[in-house]
DNA sequence: GCTGCATGTGCGAATTACGCAACACCAGAG
DNA sequence: CTCTGGTGTTGCGTAATTCGCACATGCAGC
């Protein structure tokens, strides 16, 4: 019934928007560009320097290489971040998570196959866990991205377990397409996920979803420390913590029935 | 038209980065962007529909309007961020400096006609100034925008002061470019700057450039408050306090000779 | 000097993106 | 209900835009 959208991508800033990521992860050339993108160099050229008349990338004077304009990229940033400001409203609620857990308190959101980790306040025990902000895990072996993937409903969960990349990072990642559906069937039973040392060895995690006033899982809250400290037996007790902190700060967001 | 020298822009990304930011300002429709671009609506929608693919946008199912994401400014922003954790290489000295002067800390830096505040330490007074992070000031009436100009060399600040619009904000806004000049000279020579309400009326700010490793100045920190706590008497014992923790940010940059 | 490799720039060719037109849909008015 | 005026979205032909080639230029090293 819809039309089928597609071909409707311009070339031109599919491929500037692609040589300004590549310039985030490091300064760039445009031979550089061009090779990665399969494209001429004078093209690359030409990508680079309309970026960088608007702003988004700098050049060096002597050394010709582009980097990214990190103050104009904390305005983009600065005018989105007010929309919700998630360090702002998080923050007393990571902090609790924090103080009653003594491991490190996570905030993410999903990006396409990735959940970014968008706040978090850092355990004060010697070994404790630092996902820097921004960065990004995959959805499928991190407990914030099973917690939000969990919130999906089932045929959605369905075609995209089927076609995500579901990548091993440890012996413990589920790279099966039917276990990890029937994992997160069990997940949105417990009202909870964990990664038990699925993305780094020795390393638990365990989140809960949050829902915003239309009960919308709009972001995912966890705690992630050593197994050493989050034992499986304690995993339970751990998981009631996080639950209750994620429905207060769902209630904070207006969701109704956070289960309080 | 002849060709101008130059003209390497390539126009479609140039829309596509327009498009972009009007999104930022809040939700945007194809009518809406072709309109102020004066472009088409298809050209328009066809821009907003490559930023969606590439996920700087969302488009909600029913309104049809595009939206920022703001996962992934995150996401860009973490990136290069990271580079140089100002938030986090600063954040110390923010506190000390708000501390010891019982005002608002700033930390900004220059993106092109403006000053970008990209990170600060709210004074903890009833009255005390609050400059959202990422928001922007002119350079010509903020001290940290004069702290950074009065730091580049003579012959860009004259062109720089002859062609920039100098627009008045209060009365004290220093609206002549000689004056401006004259004025940037004496920045120069005490080694801080101060914004006498030439912002916003009844607010005093005092700031100090920050030096690299390379003795460039990349940054500027400063303090700002009410005028009735920051009054003329006790503006060079401020400003002391301003420089002292100026210079101390930019020895742990690694400048050379921070005047410690 | 020459050689190799880089960035940056004219210029013609043709791919690409543009605007037009049309369709589907929605909301409100008649 | 129809009609009207407004959207978002897509197909298509055309021409403007962009692309890649070629060349000028600069720089480092043998």
């Amino acid at each position: 019934m819809p039309p089928k959208r597609g071909q409707q991508l311009v070339q031109s800033l599919e491929r500037g928007l692609a040589a300004l990521e590549m310039a985030l992860d490091g300064s760039v050339r445009p031979s550089h560009v061009a090779e990665a993108l399969g494209i001429d160099r004078s093209t690359a050229y030409r990508l680079l320097y309309t970026l960088m008349a608007k702003g988004y990338l700098l050049q060096d004077e002597r050394t010709r290489e582009f980097t990214s304009n990190p103050a104009k990229f904390f305005q983009l940033y600065g005018k989105v971040a007010t929309l919700l400001d998630w360090p702002d409203v998080a923050g007393d609620f990571l902090t609790k998570l924090r103080d009653e857990s003594g491991e490190t308190a996570n905030l993410g959101v999903r990006q396409a196959n990735n959940v970014i980790y968008i706040a978090h306040k850092q355990g004060q025990a010697a070994l404790s866990v630092n996902f820097g902000l921004g960065t990004s895990r995959p959805l499928h072996c991190s407990a914030l991205g099973k917690a939000l993937l969990a919130a999906q409903p089932d045929a959605v969960t369905e075609e995209w377990v089927a076609s995500a990349p579901l990548t091993a990072y440890t012996t413990r990642t589920i790279t099966e397409p039917s276990l990890l559906k029937r994992h997160l069937g069990t997940v949105r039973a417990d009202g909870y996920a964990v990664d038990d040392e699925e993305t780094f060895a020795g390393v638990r995690c365990i989140a809960a979803p949050i829902h915003d006033h239309r009960r919308q899982v709009i972001a995912a809250l966890g705690i992630s420390g050593p197994t050493t400290r989050i034992t499986q037996e304690q995993l339970p007790h751990f998981a009631q913590t996080v639950m209750q902190v994620a429905a207060e700060l769902s209630a904070e967001l207006g969701a109704p029935n956070a289960g309080l």
